[in-house]
Order: structure tokens, then sequence, then C-alpha cells
RNA sequence: GGGGAAUUAGCUCAGUUGGCUAGAGCGAUUGCAUGGCAUGCAAUAGGUCAGGGGUUCGACUCCCCUAUUCUCCA
């Protein structure tokens, strides 16, 4: 049975058991700040499991892109090396809000896998939650009883609290889970030993495909557990691991989800897949991690140096170093592989194909990037193993292993087989101790402590937003928590109702502050978490149960709202001016300016940036009143042409803002009319990764500033030139006449320092073998690196020159002393030295190289001396 | 969020206790050679040593701040 079939038969199963199909959500995950990414299928319910947001459909299903590389959930290093690790992996699930329970979670489980997809009863066990005496918790007899009528009792076995009981995170909604796993091993092995004994013992042929989690109940950040009212189901199952057992393969990339592109793997290195296991390998780890990042930037996740974007750009390094390392491929050509994995993926997701340019483009200049580094790192290594050869040393220092893998990203393996290949090795105790101490850094740097909420008008009421109407509003606090991170302490009110904006589509929060008539409490920054619009205070109010008066800083957010409109007539303007392959890639918009980051190709010339400045303006000026409409439903969007990102949640109703032509999906506040904007002014353009380009502009009075800073500039310049008629044609009389004039005076100073020069070598006294010149130099030649120059011309014409030339130059003396190289040489004279020595008469000091140095020091009136004693140096 | 590092010619990079007249390769320009090209030979131009402060007689080099980029940890 092909993948897309399966995938198929999944969703029609359970939608003919009343369940609504859902499109999977965004791989990358926004407005949670304890997740970067979709790591299960139940991410985009953790709003419904935590009570935060009302049950749309009661039962749903759907297949989600998941990618576990960061916190609890990291598989990276795994991967490639067996058959069923992956970064980015999609999870079938089915779900139950308050709905089913138990009962049928197994019932259907257990039917779509013997009956829909015909898997032999006889090769399947189930594990069961055998209780935690800590916790108090019993066997989980109820999923022991719903089994027991479907399967022999001797295949349902009891689990432990690390395998069998789920939880979401520290605290939050969790419960008993119950595994089915299936045993891919031959007829005679199953004869030989028992499958039940190899179930959860890491044996990659005996395997969980599919994860029920009964959630019943919630934890407390003191660990305490309390049942949940309303219980729920969330099931996970590996669609690769499924493909795999279903087309009785013995690895995930064998299956027809992986082929396709390691087919194009082999056919591209020239290696045939099979060939070894360590290219095989590296052909696993190529393929998959390909997929996550392809996925990654089509989501609009791009590679970058900090956060989410980092972590895309270390798994698409980790496949550069496999594809280098085991593949011998030291030019980019994972981007090549990109029409292969939409040939087998991107019937079910479109959004591959249609970013195809973009992404390519993009993993070609990250793969070149970190070939570079690689490079680099390379040579740093080899000079360390020259080093190392002249020291006879047989280990490298683990600190220098540390700092090139810490420092220039270079892996530790890669090190290590570099060494090897030169005979050496690395002492991995110091580079674990390192690496240790990083770590310890890095907790102790970001330790963030939330306590439980507290709750003061229980009952979960949503909050109502009152923002796009109202700076201020009557309100009432329903919970707060404090939080403390480092030595600050934060505390977060969730209110009844709000004008307060929570930051969200690239809009920063409100600033504002709460007053009950008895305290003013300034409220810092507005965000959201799991669906609860939280404002952050710095101070807890003495009486929480108070009516308050919550007020958002008007001048602030009317700034704000100026950028945010001029953020949608700028992305219309770019897509007229360059074309309809303009699309949002990220957006700020703060009150002091507006940032737009967007997919395009090349540097917008001059006139484009005009002409889009020129569109914008004009719009304004045409005073365009917004149109917005609330709570409609996608569809009909879509219809209206907004311009929506790719991924918008299931089932969602929309907010739809429109100023004329531009038509957008957005959750932001904006101006009335375009014409409150007043001015807009482009002030950057420029790349900020392969084929995305960065706008930065300033609105309003921000906007009129800047052509005042422009005209005060100008009309400063203007005064300095007397007003000319054409300031641009004064100027450039202005340089030519500079230019001709400093000519004038480099010949005069050559001239100076030739005359100078001739009247040293007059001056020139013998004594012995050796050619004295001593001079003070007086303007216009008082300048050190005149003075060096003639030095060193002098000390190529006279053999056996001994030059002492003393200056002053503001109030300073100095001191130079030239020696030609005989006398360096037979006499052992060095002039760093004497001029050391000499430097001490006019309390200074100096140094250089044996045949040139020079002095400086602070007593004009002891430069005489100085040279004196220098003179007395030179021996003979 | 924290740690480490980098920023030097148009590009890629050297510059080892603070003083080597800031260099190399590629590129650019010019001239010469060749019927033309690939190319070869020769010469020339090109630098606020990221920006700002400090220490010092003297800072590309040491210290502090800022910006940008890279990298590791969370």
């Amino acid at each position: 049975m092909n993948s897309v079939l399966v995938r198929q038969k999944f969703l029609d199963f359970f939608r003919d058991k009343a369940h609504e199909i859902v499109p999977s959500a965004p791989m990358v995950v926004k407005n949670d700040p304890t997740l970067m990414f979709t790591n299960a299928g139940m991410n985009q319910f953790k709003d419904i499991f935590l009570d935060n947001a009302p049950v749309k459909f009661a039962r749903i299903a759907n297949s989600q892109k998941c990618l576990r590389v960061s916190g609890k959930h990291n598989d990276l290093e795994e991967v490639g090396h067996d058959g069923y690790h992956h970064t980015m992996f999609e999870m079938l699930g089915n779900w139950s809000f308050g709905d089913y329970f138990k009962e049928d979670a197994i019932r259907w489980a257990w039917e779509f896998l013997t009956e829909v997809v015909k898997i032999d009863k006889n090769k399947i066990y189930v594990t069961i939650f055998e209780g935690d005496p800590a916790e108090a918790l019993e066997q989980d007899r109820e999923a022991y009883d719903f089994w027991k009528s479907r399967i022999a009792e001797d295949r349902i076995l009891p689990g432990n609290k690390k395998d069998n009981f789920w939880e979401m995170g520290d605290s939050g909604p969790c419960g008993p889970c119950s595994e089915i796993h299936v045993d891919m091993r031959s007829d005679e092995e199953r004869k030989k030993k028992d499958g039940r004994e190899l179930v959860n013992k890491g044996d990659p042929r005996v395997i969980e495909i599919w994860n029920l989690v009964f959630i019943q109940y919630n934890r407390r950040a003191s660990g305490e557990l309390e049942l949940l009212s309303k219980k729920h189901v969330d099931t996970g199952m590996g669609f690769e691991r499924l493909c795999m057992a279903l087309q009785n393969k013995t690895s995930n990339y064998d299956t027809d989800v992986f082929q396709p592109v390691i087919h194009e793997i082999a056919s591209l290195t020239r290696i045939p897949y099979g060939n070894s296991e360590k290219t095989d390998i590296a052909m696993r780890v190529v393929a998959d991690h390909l997929r996550a990042i392809a996925f990654a930037i089509a989501d609009g996740q791009l590679p970058s140096n900090a956060k989410a974007g980092y972590v895309i750009r270390r798994i698409l390094r980790r496949a550069v170093r496999y594809n280098y390392t085991f593949l011998q491929q030291n030019k980019p050509v994972i981007y090549k592989l990109l029409p292969a994995l939409i040939a087998s993926m991107g019937n079910a997701f479109p959004e591959l194909a249609l970013q195809r340019n973009l992404i390519e483009r993009v993993i070609f200049e990250e793969e070149q990037s970190f070939l570079h580094t690689l490079e680099s790192g390379d040579k740093r290594l080899k000079d360390g193993i020259e080093l190392m050869k002249k020291s006879g040393q047989q280990e490298l220092n683990g600190k220098i292993a540390f700092e090139l893998y810490d420092t220039y990203g270079f892996p530790l393996d890669l090190t290590e087989l570099i060494l090897k290949e030169n005979g050496f090795t690395v002492n991995k105790g110091e580079f674990d101790r390192e690496m240790t101490e990083q770590r310890n850094r890095s907790k102790s740097a970001a330790q963030v402590e939330s306590a439980d909420w507290v709750m003061v008008r229980p009952g979960n009421e949503q909050t109502e937003f009152l923002g796009y109407e109202h700076l201020r509003a009557e309100v009432k606090i329903n919970r707060y928590r404090s939080v403390t991170l480092k030595d600050k302490k934060l505390y977060h009110l969730v209110l009844n109702r709000t004008p307060f904006y929570a930051e969200s589509g690239g809009q920063v929060g409100d600033v504002g502050y709460m007053d009950d008539g008895e305290e003013k409490i300034s409220i810092v920054n507005t965000i959201k978490e799991h669906g609860l619009v939280i404002h952050v205070a710095d101070k807890l109010p003495v009486d929480t149960s108070a009516v308050f008066e919550a007020v958002v800083t008007d001048g602030v957010r009317e700034a704000t709202a100026r950028n945010h409109t001029a953020t949608h007539l700028l992305h219309q303007a770019l897509r007229e001016v360059l074309g309809s392959h303009v699309e949002q890639k990220g957006s700020l918009v703060n009150p002091e300016y507006l940032r737009f980051d967007f997919s395009h190709f090349q540097k917008m010339t001059a006139e484009e940036i005009r002409e889009v400045e020129v569109r914008v303006n004009r719009r304004i000026r045409n005073s365009i009143s917004s149109n917005v409409l609330t709570e409609i439903p996608m569809e009909e969007a879509r219809k209206m042409g907004a311009m929506a990102l790719f991924g918008e949640k299931y089932g969602d109703h929309v907010r739809v803002v429109q100023f004329g032509d531009s038509v957008e999906l957005c959750g932001g506040t904006h101006v009335d009319n375009t014409s409150r904007i007043g001015l807009f002014k482009v002030v950057s353009e420029s790349s900020i990764a392969a084929g995305i380009r960065r706008i930065e502009a300033v609105t309003g009075d921000k906007a009129d500033a800047w052509y005042r800073d422009l005209e005060d500039k100008l009309g400063a310049v203007e005064q300095l030139l007397n007003h000319p008629q054409d300031m641009v044609k004064a100027i450039g009389g202005l340089m030519e006449e500079k230019s001709s004039l400093q000519k004038q005076v480099d010949n005069f100073s050559r001239e100076s320092a030739r005359l100078f020069k001739e009247r040293l070598k007059q001056q020139a006294t013998v004594s012995g073998d050796i050619t004295v010149i001593s001079a003070l130099a007086e303007e216009p030649v008082n300048d050190m690196a005149i003075i060096k120059d003639i030095a060193f011309q002098l000390k190529g014409e006279i053999d056996n020159l001994f030059l002492v030339i003393g200056t002053v130059v503001n109030d300073k003396p100095f001191l130079a002393v030239a020696l030609s190289d005989k006398l360096v040489q037979e006499k052992k004279l060095h002039a760093g030295e004497i001029v050391k020595t000499a430097a001490c008469e006019f309390e200074g000091g100096g140094g250089g190289q044996p045949f040139f140095a020079n002095a400086g020091g602070k007593n004009p009136a002891k430069l005489n001396l100085a040279m004196e004693k220098a003179l007395s140096m030179a021996g003979s």
C-alpha cells in the first residue's frame, strides 16, 4: 500500500467516525514561548486541553507535520543511524475533546489496524500503564479491560511511568497512555523468541506505532495531580513507521516516502544506496534533513543565527557535514534534491512546489557558507597538527577541540577523524568538561520560574478584546501569577476584557497602565501565551479584585497603527512594482518604525524603491478608509483576494483588513483612514538571506523627522559653502580644487623632505667606519611619517649609517634612530635598544626593530640630551 | 537569554610578547606579446585596519562601549 493511500485511508476512516478532518498546522510555532516547533500532533490543540480556548469540534483527525530537534524530544543525533528516527515526520492522530474516551479510542485503533490496513493480529502487542505508588496512581484497569476483549491477555503488557504516562510539560494536562507495538520480525525469528520480550526494549523490528493518550489529570506547578472534569483523547501514530510496516520494509527509509529522494542522492553522488553502512547513513541523514529544512522554509522559518532559525540551520549543517565527509561532496548539492522531494510529497503539501525557487536558493546559500566554515576549521586544525608534530605531542588539547567546535562550528567527530588520519587523538575528557561548563552557564542564565495561576474570578472566561475601538476600559482581573527571571520579578495579569493588544503578527504588544483609584500599575508589555492575553506588570495590585481603568498609551498605539497600515500598503506596492513573487517572510511593527521582509531575488534599484514610495504615498493622500471584516470564513477571505500565509489553523474564521485593493488577513490594529499615516519613507533596503530582502521604513512624525534631518544637513552644507547657486557644482569644484592643492602640498613636502635629506647628507660625519648623521627636524618636516621615509631612503643610500633625528611635535619630543643592516649585523647594534635608553632622558619610552626605531617623550627641553645619549651609543 | 569569536584593498584572507614605511592571491585599470581568444609578461590604482572612547611616547595589535556577522549552549 503506497504512502499516499495510507494517509488517505486513515483520514477517511475517522471521517466515517464523525471526526472533522483538519489540515496540518504550520511546523513553526508562533505565539508559544515554550515551544519553537510543532513536536507532536496535539500542539495545535494545546489551548483546548488547557481549557483556554473553546471546543469547535469535539472529534478531530489529521496528519500533522512535526519536527523533533530541540528540548525534551531531541532525536537529531540518532537520525540516519537506524531506520526509524527522523527530525521531521508526520503524525497521524485522532482527538476527542470531552467526547469519547478509552473504549472508543481503543476500539477504533484496533479496527483501523486490523481491518482497514490489515496488520496481522498475531504481530500486535499493546501496553497499559502499570500504576505508580509514588504518585498513588493505580494500574489503568479500564484500558486493560477494553483491550482484553480484543487481544489475548498475554499480549497486554504493563508499562512504567516513563513509557506509559504522558505529560505535556512540568505542569498541565497529563494521563496514562496505551501503546500499540508491531512485531516486524520474520516468522522463524518470532518462533525463536517471543515478541513480548522485545517490546520497548529498543529492538528496531519490534516497534511502537501508535500511542493512545488518555488525558484525565492536570498536574499543578506543585506537582500534585488533580482529576479533570473533561477528559480527552490524544493519539499519535508515526506515519512513516506505519508505511514501513505496511510495505513490509525493514526501515522507514526503504518506503516510498524516502526512496525517490535517496535514489536522487545516489545518482548525484554516483554512490549506490546499499554500498556501505557509512554512505547509507549519510544518505538517510541527507534525505531526512532535506525534508525538515524544506518544510521549515515553506512554513516561513528561514535559517538564521538565533532561536528557531538557528535550529533549522543546524539541521541543514548536519546534512552538509555527512554529505561532505561520507559522500565526498565538497560543493552544494542538497538543493538539487528538491524536485525529487516535491515529486514524492508535493501532492499532500502544495506549499513545497509553490515555494520551490526560494527553498532551493536558501539551501544553496546555506550549503555554500557551511562548506566554507568547514574549510576554515580544517585549516585551523591542520595548523594545530603541525604544532603537535613539532612538539611531539600525541593528543590534541580538549580545549582546542572545544574551541574549534564552540567558536568556529567545527564538529568534534570531524576533528577526531582528521586527527586519526594523521595518527593523533583528542582529549575527550577535557572537551566534555568545557561542554559541561558551557551548559551550566546557559542554565543559570536562563532561569525563568512561573508560579501557579491564582484564580481571582474562576470560570476561565475568555478575555474580550476591545482594543480595535477603545484605548481605555473598565476591567477586572481574572487571574494572575508571578514570574521570576534572574533577579527580576514580574506579574502576569489576565483580564476579563482589555483594550491592550498582545504582541502578535509582528506588531508589538501595547504598553500603558491600570488604575483602581488607589494605585497605578504600569503595564510594560502585553503578550499571548497558550491563548491567554497576558499583561505584564512590574508589581501586583494590592487589591486584585478591584475594578481598574486600563489605559493604553495612545500616542504610542497611534504610531504603531500608522506603521501597521503602512506595512500593508508597502506589501501591495512591492507586489505591483516587483511582481507577485513577493511574499511576506517576516514583519515587525512598533511605534518607531516598520520592518518588512519579503521574497525577492535581487537588490532593489533606487528607481524601484522610489516607485514603491510614490505608490504608498499616493494611497496615503487618496485617504482610503479601512474596511475591517471580522469572523469571515477562510474560503470567503480567499475569494476576496486576501494575501494569506500558509497554514492558518483549522476552521478559523479570520479577520480581513482592507484598504482599497489591499486585502490582508490581519489581527493587528490599524488607522481608520490611510491619510492618518501622513507620510511614508523607506530608510533602508538590504538582504537578510538568500532570496529575502528587508525594507525598513518610517511614517508620520518619524518620516517628517527624517526629511527634517536631511534638510538640516543640507542647510548646514549650504551655509558652509556660502549659499551657492548650485550646491552639487560647488562641491564638485571644491573637490577638484582640493585634489590639486593636495598635489601641490605633496610636491612641497616631498621637496622639503628632499632638501632636508640633502642637508643631512652634507652634515654626515665619519667616525671610524661609521657614518654618523644627527639632526633636528623642524617645520615643515617635523612629522614622524616624513622622518621615517627619509630615514629609510638614507639607509639605502649610505653604507654604515648611524642616523639620529629628533623633533618636536605638539610640544612633545620625538626621536628616530636608523641603522644600516651591516651595523646591525656586525656591531650588534639595535636601534630599538638605543632609542629605549635614550628616551629615558626626555621622560619617555620607545622601541622598534634593530634597523629602525622611534621613541616619544614628555619633556621637549631634554631632546638634545636624548639625542646625545643616542649618539654616544654608536660605539666605534 | 548566556558564552566564545570575527570585522584589514572590489573579493578571499595574512599580519606571532604594542614600534616590521599595512601585505599576499584573485579581481580591476593601463601597456606589451598574439591575426583573435584562452593566456603570458610588466606596471598602476585601490585601505577612516567596522564605529566610538580609553591606556601609552607610540595602537591594526591591549582595555571598555556600540553595530553587524559567525558559532556553541539553553
